[in-house]
DNA sequence: ATGGGATCCTGTGAGC
DNA sequence: TGCTCACAGGATCCCA
């Protein structure tokens, strides 16, 4: 389940192997990925023929292929989406199932396609998107998100918490007010920050506020460079996995001894997701 | 206006 | 061993 960090990774992963490259050829298995992400299909996948990827950017859970003439390509992973990059003969090789859309590109010169660009997303909650340029995908789309959960400051932190009637978990995973939790790291920063994740914003100390975007920056910043958490389905662009999954303090361990106390880990349904928390050291 | 619930979808693994 | 079925999750839509 693709969040920030894993995200971030991948956009990483890409550039190298993207940047100053030429899409040769799109084909396209499945068209219902490109009305996934909410937007008019106005504009045809088949655009992006010809272009130069000039660069990536990410917002939240959010990855963009910008090109030299500006048109871009927006992606979101959803829950089990994967962005491969394939040389020619693995591609012949691997039997890819729900490879809903693959690119063919090279460096421009050779005209020759050398390697492969994959989505393939088997519960396709995922899908792609084009926009003529980056202004208008984010008017579009990414203009409706919050700000982007690594460079988020704790003064905004605390304003888009003060008024707020939900839960932390509901509030957290909401991605117009913060761009690139979901339920790993929401569920892994409230237990660093000790916030129990079934509290209103609102009662949250000035303190409580502190550590938890101490929290969220310090658990983002570690999942980026352990190249995230690879549950199920994420891969980089590499096919590798991230590591951080090891590392997670709660997510995935109900029943299992908090590693701070010692004490079970309890798990419920707060906002229809799986959450766990520690009910010694996370407050109500 | 706001939040909660249903919905989409398929691979996995528990249980019989 | 093989089958069934609940479960996992992000974003969107609808309704209270």
């Amino acid at each position: 389940m693709p969040e920030l960090p894993e995200v971030e990774h991948l956009r990483r992963s890409l550039v190298p192997l993207l940047l100053g490259k030429q899409f040769f050829h799109v084909s396209l298995n499945r068209e219902d990925i490109l009305t996934r992400l909410g937007v008019k299909r106005n504009l045809q996948l088949a655009l992006l023929k010809d272009g130069v990827v000039r660069a990536l950017h990410r917002c939240g859970k959010n990855l963009a292929l910008e090109m030299c003439d500006g048109r871009v390509l927006a992606v979101h992973l959803g829950m089990s989406g994967q962005f491969l990059v394939l040389s020619a003969g693995e591609h012949k090789d691997r039997v890819l199932t729900h490879a809903h859309a693959v690119w063919q590109f090279g460096a421009p010169s050779q005209k020759t396609p050398a390697h492969y660009l994959v989505f393939r997303d088997p519960r396709r909650f995922g899908g792609i998107t084009s926009a003529p340029d980056m202004e208008t995908l984010l008017r579009l789309r990414w203009s409706k998100l919050g700000p982007d959960a690594l460079s988020l400051t704790h003064e905004f932190l605390a304003a888009c918490l003060i008024s707020k009637v939900r839960t932390l978990k509901a509030t957290l995973l909401d991605q117009s007010v913060i761009a690139g939790l979901g339920n790993i790291y929401v569920d892994e920063a409230l237990f660093a920050a000790r916030l129990h994740p079934t509290r209103t914003p609102a009662s949250l100390e000035p303190g409580d506020v502190l550590h938890l975007h101490r929290a969220i920056r310090t658990i983002l910043a570690r999942a980026v460079s352990a190249g995230g958490s690879s549950i199920r389905d994420y891969l980089d662009g590499k096919g590798e996995r991230g590591s951080y999954a090891t590392r997670h303090q709660v997510y995935g361990r109900a029943g299992a001894a908090c590693r701070r106390c010692g004490t079970i880990l309890e798990s419920a349904a707060v906002a229809q997701r799986t959450t766990v928390w520690c009910p010694q050291c996370q407050f109500i």
